[in-house]
DNA sequence: TATACCGGTATACTAAAGTATAGTACTTAC
DNA sequence: GTAAGTACTATACTTTAGTATACCGGTATA
C-alpha cells in the first residue's frame, strides 16, 4: 500500500486497514480477554465456570471484560429463564473465527522466540 | 489442545502457546507500536523522519516504544559514526514478518464489521 | 552570531487499566 | 434457619500508559 508523492515514497496506511487492526486488538487486549476467549474455545460457560477456570481473576474484570466482549460481539450472553436463572456464555461466529488471528500469533511468537535464541 | 482428566475436559492452554501469544501481543501492543511498525515497513527511517510520520507522537514516546521494540528484537538501531550522528532504524527479519500477524488481523477485523453491520 | 536541525532526556502531570475487598439479592440443600 | 452457590455490583485503591512542556549538547546553515 504505497504510492509516490512528488518523488516521496508514502505509505498510505489506509483508516479501512488500520481500523481493522485496532479492531482485532480491542478484541483480545486487556490481561483478561485472551484467557476468556481460550475457555470459551471449547463450548459455553457460566459465570461461576470461567472464575473457576481462569485463575487468580476477580468477578468484577470477569463481568467487565465479558461486558466489553459482549458490546463487541465476540460473546453472545444468554439467559435462561429457570430457577434460579443461569446465564451461559458462548462465543460467536466471529469470536470463534478469532482463533486464525490467535494461530498467526501463535506461528509467529514461537518463530520469533527461536529466531531471537540463536 | 485438550484432554480428558477425570471425566472432564480441561483445555491445557500449555504456556508455550500462551507465551507465544503474549510476545506477539506485546509487540503491536499499546497506542504507537503499530505506526511505527507501519512506518518502518517500507525501509529504514531516522528519528527525525519517525516523529514526522507519525503524527502526533511525542519524542518520549517516540524514544521509550523504538526501545522496546528495539528490546523485543522487532527493531534494529544503527548509529553511523558520521558528524552528525545519524541513528537509523529498521526492522528485523522477525519484525517484517509480524506483517503475516498483521494480515490476519486485518482480515477477522474486516470480516467482524461486516457481520456485526448485518 | 542566531537560528534551526538532530537524537534524544527530564520532570511533572492525567487517564486508563487492573486489584482488593466487601457486599447484594436471590435460591437451593441440609 | 443457616450455610453455600449464583451472578453479579460498589468503593477505594495502585499500577501502568500516555501527555505536555521544556530542555540538552552537538552540528550545520544563513
Amino acid at each position: 500500500m504505497e504510492t509516490i508523492i512528488e518523488n516521496q515514497k508514502v505509505h498510505l496506511c489506509s483508516s479501512e486497514f488500520v481500523l481493522a487492526v485496532r479492531e482485532a486488538m480491542n478484541a483480545i487486549s486487556g490481561k483478561w480477554k485472551l484467557p476468556i476467549i481460550g475457555s470459551l474455545c471449547y463450548g459455553t460457560k457460566r459465570f461461576k465456570e470461567l472464575e473457576r477456570d481462569i485463575p487468580k481473576i476477580t468477578p468484577r474484570m470477569l463481568s467487565k471484560e465479558l461486558k466489553e466482549l459482549e458490546l463487541n460481539s465476540i460473546v453472545k450472553r444468554t439467559v435462561h429463564d429457570t430457577t434460579p436463572v443461569t446465564v451461559e456464555y458462548e462465543l460467536t461466529p466471529s469470536g470463534k473465527k478469532i482463533k486464525n488471528v490467535l494461530d498467526a500469533m501463535v506461528k509467529w511468537g514461537l518463530e520469533h522466540r527461536e529466531s531471537v535464541m540463536v
